[in-house]
RNA sequence: GGGUCGGUGCCCGAGCGGUCAAAGGGAGCAGACUGUAAAUCUGCCGGUUAUGCCUACGUAGGUUCGAACCCUACCCGGCCCA
């Protein structure tokens, strides 16, 4: 008899807040059709949506059915949740593209293959762009009051803010609550899950169901996934972290779970990773006993990685983080090399810049290594920037065509690993 | 509506006529140590065609050789009174 699916959740620290108990039942006994939605409001995913996406994946596994509502039509609007002030709007064709790009991502990460169990994609703007404003108004309009509206955390703050809240953005809840219903209606959907901002937002269309059908659904939000010391996880150097590879290489993607602190490793086992809490038990133990050889740290890195990228995705990730990691880049084989580099990020400049004369100031601020000169100088000073390896002491030291690696490009760094490959152009 | 206190760099917060690109803290970046960790210590932390110039202390004007600091108006917030 596997563990429940439930204590499953809980245990590894998935589960905010539950609108019943009734919840655990469902999902244990595999009769949970659960959704959640994402408005493409990036061209990618990121690492919060992921956690939400495998809480899917896990309830699929456990037996459940999920569906994934990309929201093209919410997004025409913007959730107010978690803002401290209002979205701009953003026009048709940056949805287009975004839904085109995070639909794909959508269906990569569960089981599509079909059967009773098989996921299920849709876009809510199918159903929003249909319905009348006078059919929106009657509709779930009517059941849901502006004094339940009000009260609600997402809302309030934002009345009470200077920036206020439009009425587009009041209205997001509603139309939340609409696609539960729609969802309900269509495919016998009883749950919807989100972060712990979305709660507001879910009990909403919890009340909409249950007034206007009669019908009992319910809801589950993960808590907000902190660091040990407090700050918001998912950041990087760059911003947040995508699930795309054009966004955030393989690379970069290996390398931020590879960085991760002892004290937060269980923690993103337990999140991340399709471990069964025994083994991450046992991982955990082992790192504990000898850190240095962050046992827990390559189990995370290597098992996420091959989750979002493949098998390949991984290979590319781990080969450049032993290339560029290794103590003597120039003598890896050009082919190798090459293979290795492709997951890191890189920049180009051509080579008609470097046989002018170029100095190092230059290249780092043409290949985006640096955003100014200033930034460029005072990392060159205190230490920071390397070349192939080597610290530059000078910012007016020269780069030739006889610094490029056996794979025409150079290779920049700055600090201990924010590598930077620049491909050399015609 | 009256009174009063305040609006400072990514955030918090000192400054109250020149020596202020603005103390201090946090965040961030880099260096040392280490395990591509944490903690700690050190440096940096508006831009630039750099002993100068430009942009910046709620907004717009004004006084002054000179203003974040004084004056006027306006906008926004806290508190007290109505």
């Amino acid at each position: 008899m596997q563990s429940k699916v439930s204590d499953d959740l809980k245990r590894r620290g998935l589960v905010n807040q539950i609108t019943s108990e009734k919840v655990y039942d469902l999902i244990d006994n595999g009769d949970a059709t659960a959704y959640i939605g994402f408005d493409p409001t990036a061209a990618s995913l990121h690492l919060g949506n992921l956690i939400q996406l495998l809480l899917l994946r896990r309830l699929q596994l456990g037996g459940n059915r999920p569906i994934v509502v990309a929201g093209g039509g919410t997004a025409m609007v913007g959730d107010p949740s978690g803002r401290s002030s209002e979205r701009s709007l953003l026009d048709d064709e940056a949805i287009e593209y975004n839904l085109a790009k995070v639909g794909r991502q959508l269906e990569a990460y569960l089981d599509f293959s079909g059967g009773p169990k098989s996921a299920i994609l849709v876009n809510n703007r199918d159903w929003l762009e249909k319905i009348s404003f006078i059919s929106f108004l009657r509709d779930p309009g009517k059941f849901v009051t502006v004094n339940q509206m009000l009260a609600k955390d997402s809302v309030s703050s934002r009345i009470s803010s200077e920036h206020g809240i439009s009425f587009t953005e009041f209205t997001y809840m509603l139309m939340q609550a609409y696609d539960f219903g729609q969802l309900s209606d269509s495919y016998g959907c009883n749950m919807q899950l989100g972060g712990s901002d979305q709660w507001g937002n879910i009990t909403v269309g919890i009340d909409y169901i249950s007034k206007s059908r009669g019908r009992e659904v319910y809801g589950i939000t993960t808590p907000l996934l902190t660091k040990s010391d407090g700050t918001k996880f998912g950041k990087s150097v760059g911003g947040a972290i995508y699930l795309d590879s054009e966004l955030t290489s393989q690379y970069e993607f290996y390398q931020f779970f590879l960085r991760s602190d002892d004290s937060d490793i269980e923690k993103l086992l337990k999140v991340f990773t399709f471990y069964s809490l025994n083994e991450i038990d046992e991982i955990v133990r082992s790192s504990i006993e000898s850190p240095e050889k962050r046992i827990g740290q390559y189990a995370l890195a290597r098992s996420i990685t091959e989750f979002i990228h493949g098998k390949e995705g991984l290979e590319l990730a781990v080969a450049a983080s032993e290339a560029l990691f290794a103590d003597d880049i120039a003598s890896v084989e050009p082919n190798a090399l090459r293979m290795a580099l492709s997951g890191a990020p890189r920049s180009t400049i051509s080579r008609s810049r470097l046989k002018d004369g170029a100095t190092i100031l230059e290249v780092a601020i043409e290949s985006g290594l640096v955003p100014s000169r200033s930034e460029g100088r005072k990392l060159i000073k205190a230490g920071g920037l390397y070349l192939t390896g080597s610290r530059i002491a000078d910012e007016d030291t020269v780069v030739t065509l006889k610094d490029q690696l056996s794979i025409g490009a150079l290779l920049l760094r700055k600090g201990k690993s924010n590598y930077l490959v620049v491909d050399l152009t015609d």
